[in-house]
DNA sequence: ATGGTAGCGTTGCTA
């Protein structure tokens, strides 16, 4: 099975750049974030027609929302939310063998490091650690569970251009670092990604719109992530980050990661 | 220390 996460960034101004992707991916299953659109307005059609018969999505006007794009069957569809608001950031599809594939956009929490002084941060935080006391009762490694999507936080000093220029920029501060690792451990997940790649290799998913240089400069960050519980962990096969989608044309700031996994 | 770009949907908010 082969799985790719994306936050396309409007899923209807990049509807070719989805095309694109199948045509030379051709992922089974398909995890989208920030889709920003209101679920009447989604292209349904489109995605059929792209060779995804099942379709679940959670959206809403302007901001966020989810979607899975599967060639599976799917068996349930779940939409919990956190911090008590609906902004539409999580969505589960649970196939017919059971498997739950999870498309997870975190909120990126603002500009300044401090909960006190910043309610993005502070609702950033609260929103991992709600997801982990969820995932540390529902979730037992020997299910088969996959957690995908755009985490906004890059934990190791090699998912960022400069570990020591991001200590206190917001997606790599130790703050966030621990309550994402503390997610993790929640059941525990494996990073299926850096299960091929080891951590002294530089890996990025995500390079800003304001960094026009940002082939030359380089200066990214890992914020998309694939997890899988234990179950799954020795089904891995292959992990790669398409780094190129963020040179085509009008691209979204982040690039599609992919996991090739036997269920 | 600052400002830089993009998308949505119309004016500022979010990233």
């Amino acid at each position: 099975m082969r799985l790719v996460t994306w936050n396309i960034n409007s899923i209807r101004l990049r509807i070719d750049h989805l095309r694109r992707l199948v045509s030379f991916m051709s992922p089974d299953l398909i995890c989208l974030q920030e889709i920003k659109v209101e679920d009447a307005l989604f292209p349904l059609a489109e995605c059929r027609e792209l060779g995804y018969p099942h379709v679940a999505f959670h959206g809403m006007k302007g901001y966020n929302g989810v979607a899975i794009l599967s060639r599976l069957p799917i068996a349930e569809i779940r939409t919990p939310s956190w911090c008590g608001r609906d902004d539409r950031r999580h969505l589960v599809a649970v196939l017919e063998d059971g498997v739950q594939v999870h498309s997870l956009y975190v909120p990126a929490g603002g500009d300044i490091p401090d909960p006190e002084a910043n309610d993005k941060f502070a609702h950033k935080l609260e929103f991992v650690r709600e997801v982990a006391a969820w995932f540390k009762g529902s979730v037992r490694p020997a299910d088969k569970v996959i957690v995908a999507g755009d985490f906004n936080i890059a934990p190791l000093e090699t998912d960022v251009w400069s570990h020591k220029q991001l200590l206190r920029v917001v997606s790599h501060t130790p703050a966030e670092v621990d309550l994402l690792n503390a997610l993790q451990a929640s059941v525990p997940f494996v990073d299926a990604v850096r299960h091929f790649v080891p951590p002294s290799e530089r890996l990025f998913t995500w390079w800003s719109y304001r960094s026009p240089d940002w082939r030359k400069n380089d200066r990214g960050r890992r914020l998309d992530h694939v997890w899988v519980t234990p179950a799954l962990a020795a089904g891995l096969r292959a992990a790669l980050v398409a780094r190129e989608v963020r040179s085509w044309v009008q691209p979204s700031d982040h690039v599609p990661v992919m996991v090739d996994v036997e269920l």
